[in-house]
DNA sequence: CAGCCGCTGACACCTCGTTGACACCTGAGA
DNA sequence: TCTCAGGTGTCAACGAGGTGTCAGCGGCTG
């Protein structure tokens, strides 16, 4: 089972590191939001305990982009604040659970454990456009009931563009999403899986180029 | 949609009914567990919620009734216990979710829409996938009526692959779930034995590549 | 105890789809 | 007409995944 600790409170980060891992987990422990978004860009974490008074990117900011990626992971928000209100905020963001500090080491194991277990609660599974449908779980696209063979990066980028719903996603967008981050600035796979996924959804102008600012999926 | 509350508490029950159906679901409302089993016998609920401390009937019973009866219906189970024990126990039942009072109301909503969406949890007794089937139970697969002589390696990666139903299971999923959990990462075990039981299937398409992702079992 | 056999997992090697770069073309807007 | 963002064609390298094979292990049998 892989963990995610974000907490910025060092000593505390490390204990609960620590805890887990005695547990039996693979736990990553990182102090801030920043360096955690790009963990989570990497890596694969079935569960992600957060705490919500982040410095730099805030815990909700974290939680947000966490659901936003249709992540699998399950959200553990920790925090100070405790009432029904700010609880309530979390699990509308998209958390998974919560547990106000302080807390008992034993609980937060439980917890966990029942996170993992459970199948993430999931937001709109299927997009669809017209006669055009993909799903991220299954990774099956289709088109006018036929299935499309997509490349890892075609369906990624065919992904973003219908998760944007419409509005256009610029090229470093893309490229930030569908590669890994470090990639040169100057390169041009982005254009060129364009031109595949255009050939291979039979309809290129599906797919429209919005001069400067990216592209955008829509109907003709 | 149709819903089913089960709650004893009568204020709650009728509010959270008068909410459900503002937003447009069919809520049928009883108060304790004879009359629901009453009402499963006799109707087809899409969301069980279910108050886990029913007088009478156990809510645990309601819970395990549903789930003995291969209903279709999907169980979010309501409960003042928020202990992780008992909501791992809940779980264990084969509710397929589960809200700690008090909740908010959107949340609940929230839920049971997204419990709608997805395919019961229930996991059937008998996987079936055109001529194949696999009983986990009996330890026994079989393909076009012919008993299929699997090892208990091949055995596992099958049922993973029925048990996702359609969805690509990973290498690294495949490997905790089947073997046990300390297995060397770069281990080929996973490649080696899908090429055995594509082989012994004697329909190698019906394991597909996902590639990057994993393996899916479906028709061609 | 020896021999047989099926299961397992590790290699080494092969295949071919995927990927990304590069050179060149095109067309819309100034 | 000029410019340059974006489109196309093509090619080479890479690496994920498939295959063949072998050896160790453990259970069973004579």
């Amino acid at each position: 089972m892989r963990v995610l600790v974000i907490e910025d409170f060092e000593v505390l980060a490390r204990t609960v590191g620590t805890g887990l891992r005695r547990e039996g987990m693979a736990v990553d422990v990182v102090l801030d939001g920043v360096e955690a978004l790009d963990r989570l860009a990497v890596n694969r974490y079935d569960v992600v305990i957060l705490d919500r008074d982040l410095p730099g990117v805030h815990g909700d900011e974290v939680c947000r982009r966490i659901v936003a990626a249709r992540s699998s992971s399950r959200v553990l928000m920790l925090t100070a604040a405790s009432t029904v209100k700010q609880r309530v905020d979390g699990l509308g963001l998209g958390a998974d659970d919560y547990l106000p500090k302080p807390f008992d080491f034993e609980e937060l194991v439980a917890r966990v454990r029942a996170l993992a277990r459970r199948p993430a609660l999931c937001l709109p599974t299927v997009y669809e456009l017209g006669d055009l449908t993909l799903d991220p779980a299954r990774r099956v696209a289709t088109r006018a009931g036929r299935r499309l063979e997509l490349s890892p990066k075609e369906f990624g980028v065919l992904e973003c563009l219908l998760a944007a719903d419409g509005r256009p996603v610029s090229a470093e967008d893309l490229l930030e999403r569908v590669w890994d981050e470090a990639a040169d600035p100057f390169t041009t796979v982005v254009k060129t899986t364009i031109r595949r996924l255009r050939g291979k959804l039979g309809a290129p102008e599906l797919i429209h180029t919005v001069r400067e600012a990216g592209y955008r999926i829509g109907q003709p």
